[in-house]
DNA sequence: TACACATATGAGCAATCGTTCAATCGTTTC
DNA sequence: GAAACGATTGAACGATTGCTCATATGTGTA
């Protein structure tokens, strides 16, 4: 398993992105890049990340796991942002099926949808070192 | 358990933050409000998810979960990426705990710091629906 | 000592993000 | 029809992010 391309100006190129950077185990680098998600994957990955990546459409989550189904402007009151930012933050988290919407006349009721994301939060929550999670059993 | 605070000019200001937002159903605000996590826990949550929002980072992680231990080099080869950028992303990872180094003379063998990173890499690839997941187990 | 090497780090810059402000759309009420 | 209202959207601007380049640190080796 061992291949050493390390001893000196043997510089081998793996990835078509790597501008040659020199590797100590070629086998466990290539073995690994084939394992890799595919970039498609990765990048998708990367989006559904960057969506709990902010704090104020964290606490939108938050409340929709306690409060169940919401309006824009209760969701905006609680979580503490102007209601244009609350429907910014809620037409992301729509776009990418975190949430979806019930219209009813002039209200629009979010809520949830899908169960991934209260494990996500969850989890996170734990390893970050929770001293607060009263989001239970809403 | 409704309240109706939204007649006309009849508007509500439950949060500090919030600059006066109109609320059709008071008590499930002010109820989930007490719920929301601390600010800072929301504040670490988010910087967590942030740090997972990167597809550099993600393949770093991806990498590591399939390697066990390497060094930044290897890294920066099987993720593509020159070897300052993984530097400066494992600094990052680094910093939150999400790996961890060891160091051997002037190498860094960097390793996966605690499981919660695998499960909630394997949550979120869940939820985008993948197509590929090669990471089973190392 | 001097050099090569693996890694780390700071500055700078382009790109992206999140907010606010203003305008708009569709619905309800008068 | 007109006005009020909840929600949505686009533009703009400040803040943040992630990269590259250049340099520094520490280790192994001649």
């Amino acid at each position: 398993m061992l291949v050493h391309v390390n001893s000196r100006s043997n510089v081998v190129s793996i990835a078509a992105d790597a501008c040659s950077v020199s590797v100590t185990d070629a086998d466990r680098v290539a073995a690994v890049q084939r394992a890799l998600p595919s970039e498609e994957c990765v990048q998708n990955l990367a989006h559904v990340f960057g969506l709990l990546a902010d704090p104020g459409r964290l606490r939108l989550i938050s409340a929709l796991l306690e409060g169940g189904e919401m309006c824009v402007c209760d969701l905006a009151a609680a979580t503490g942002q102007s209601m244009s930012a609350a429907s910014h933050a809620l037409r992301l988290l729509r776009a990418d099926r975190v949430v979806k919407v019930r219209r009813a006349g002039r209200m629009a009721y979010y809520r949830l949808a899908d169960s991934h994301v209260r494990m996500l939060f969850d989890l996170a929550i734990t390893h970050v070192g929770h001293e607060d999670g009263e989001h239970g059993d809403g």
